[in-house]
DNA sequence: CAGTTATAGTGACACGTGTTACCCGCCCGA
DNA sequence: TCGGGCGGGTAACACGTGTCACTATAACTG
């Protein structure tokens, strides 16, 4: 292997027969006038060289970087995570911003701040749950010009996307209720959804209250055995809710699964309701009525006011729009 | 807001009453010989002022990162994307490795590796499609220590983790001949399918060639319409196959649908496999035959190979196992 | 007591970049 | 002829860190 010596912008210099500034002057496209003949000459020994500029000097000299970070978000603060990784990315590429994904999705708090920190990226992208306080404090203090928080409550102490992943939730239902539906149910799955499921299940119930309608809470797993009690119990009409929201359509899908095998017709007996408008929900039959995010729009209205932030100005205001789920009407419900 | 100063360890050395190159071996755990007295003082000092290190400084003099980057994946390029990722990234942090999944997806050959390249980061992991040779050598030459491609065909001029996607094809055109099926088919979704799905038909034929078994091919999209002329044209046994491979669980899923509307069983009309080890699959009755990667084992055998690469040392020989894809047998074939 | 060795700490350099202030030659106007 | 503006280019500093070489004191060893 030969050891071959990473090449620098003195190189560039060297190669092109002119001082260092003058590259500098010429690959970052400083107002210093430069004769058009060297300017030629600088970008030909570059490209010959493969020439990268270090970023790190570059941060370390411009005191800030072009970086955006993304510390891994714990499964379920995003909808649609994947498409929405990739969204964001290519959206703040096109803003001359690198996204940057942080590995380890259990560092949290004041240490997982100083670990975020150490990167001095220009804007962090955080949970709420992870976006403390002091966590936001000690990102402020290191130099991050913009700490964008998701999540709800907002925090006050830093501008927030207000993306509720339990809103889903409550437009099913008030869905299921403008269907004249007031007997409802709702699963929640324990184990990995637990936490998630908590807060739909907070959601439904809120939803429900204002047409005082009442919700059965069944508890579950991603088994048919885990709601077989309740789904034999609702064969009796006096036990049967009209509707069931179904934490999301893989449980929805089961769950229609199980009510046609205990003779249950949906949604002529019981109307069922989920949420992530996965393609499958939209091929079986009866097909599935969901809720979801527009994740495309989100990511757009996420790098869009990232960029805002960073040049001082307010959030962008298609966020509000694009924080709100909809509504996919099918058979089910 | 406040203009606090960001904390250098200037700041630290000052407040503690020692010089910085001092405050420097305290933190770092260097050899050299410190009394525990001001050691204390030095740690003291770094956690009032909330002190973290500049990753771009530290970087710059020591002419390296810890940084593993990965470029945002294609889709279908790796299997279980986001879980994969999680996994990863805590498996290196616990090796002292920041995984950093670098946004722009679209990026790709030299262009893309300039940018990946100003990172200056240790490793990087790509996919055989955007490692080509002139990429590698251009991040070899910035400096990265470690260049480890994921795909199949494995390049001659790097290390390669042979992760191939269209595997889980070859395995279960493997258990279909291995129950006696002769008379195979195979779904072909176009679209953003469209690529796996091509290499994962080649895989079928290949594996079927070897029984001189033959495969029919359907193209298709995620639409039950899309598969309406193959399932009627199957209803007559003299032109039914006896084994279809599905592309993945989803597609499985929609077909078994399809067969039932059209009054053919599975398994006993015709077998049908997946791929992706989906939840509803075990659900669903038939409950579906599937091939999958055990995403977390993938995991740990790149992390481990990751910093084997960086120690100098060779490949995890974990590896060899861990791509190889898992086939868990239910009901449908 | 002289000489070696460990302990505790510091000064100064280099990493690669962007930018400010400066220099030099030329042309123009008075 | 002289001063001044301008196009074209460069020297030199600063960013924050890690480490090598070095000093000084104290502790042994013979």
């Amino acid at each position: 292997m030969s050891a071959v010596s990473r090449p620098t912008s003195t190189d560039v210099a060297r190669r092109a027969g002119v001082s260092r500034a003058t590259v500098s002057h010429v690959l970052n496209g400083t107002d210093h006038p430069i004769s058009e003949a060297t300017r030629q000459r600088v970008l030909a020994a570059a490209r010959d060289l493969h020439y990268a500029p270090n970023a790190s000097a570059r941060a370390l000299r411009a005191g800030r970087s072009n970086i955006v970070l993304l510390p891994m978000p714990r499964s379920g603060s995003l909808p649609g995570q994947d498409v929405f990784l990739a969204h964001l990315g290519r959206e703040l590429a096109g803003m001359g911003l690198d996204l940057l994904l942080h590995g380890d999705h259990t560092a949290s708090g004041v240490e997982g701040a100083r670990m975020w920190a150490e990167l001095r990226p220009a804007a962090v992208f955080l949970d709420t749950s992870r976006g403390t306080q002091p966590a936001v404090a000690l990102l402020r203090q290191a130099g991050v010009q913009a700490v964008l928080l998701s999540g709800v409550p907002a925090g006050p102490y830093a501008p927030s996307v207000p993306i509720d992943p339990s809103a889903v939730a409550r437009v099913a239902t008030r869905h299921l209720l403008s269907q004249g539906h007031r007997r409802l149910s709702c699963l929640v799955p324990g184990g990995e959804w637990a936490a998630l499921a908590e807060r739909r299940f907070e959601a439904v119930v809120e939803a429900a209250q204002i047409e005082n309608a009442l919700v059965e809470r069944v508890d579950c797993s991603l088994a048919v055995s885990s709601i077989a009690p309740a789904v034999a119990r609702w064969r009796n009409p006096a036990h049967r809710p009209d509707a069931v929201y179904a934490y999301n359509d893989e449980f929805a899908l089961m769950l229609i699964y199980a009510l046609r095998e205990a003779g249950l017709d949906v949604p002529r007996d019981i109307a069922v309701v989920g949420s992530g408008n996965q393609p499958l929900g939209a091929i079986l039959r009866p097909t599935l009525t969901t809720t979801h995010f527009l994740v495309p729009d989100l990511a757009h209205a996420v790098a869009s006011s990232l960029r805002r932030l960073l040049d001082g100005r307010e959030l962008d205001p298609a966020l509000a729009a694009a924080v709100q789920p909809r509504l996919i009407v099918r058979e089910s419900a």
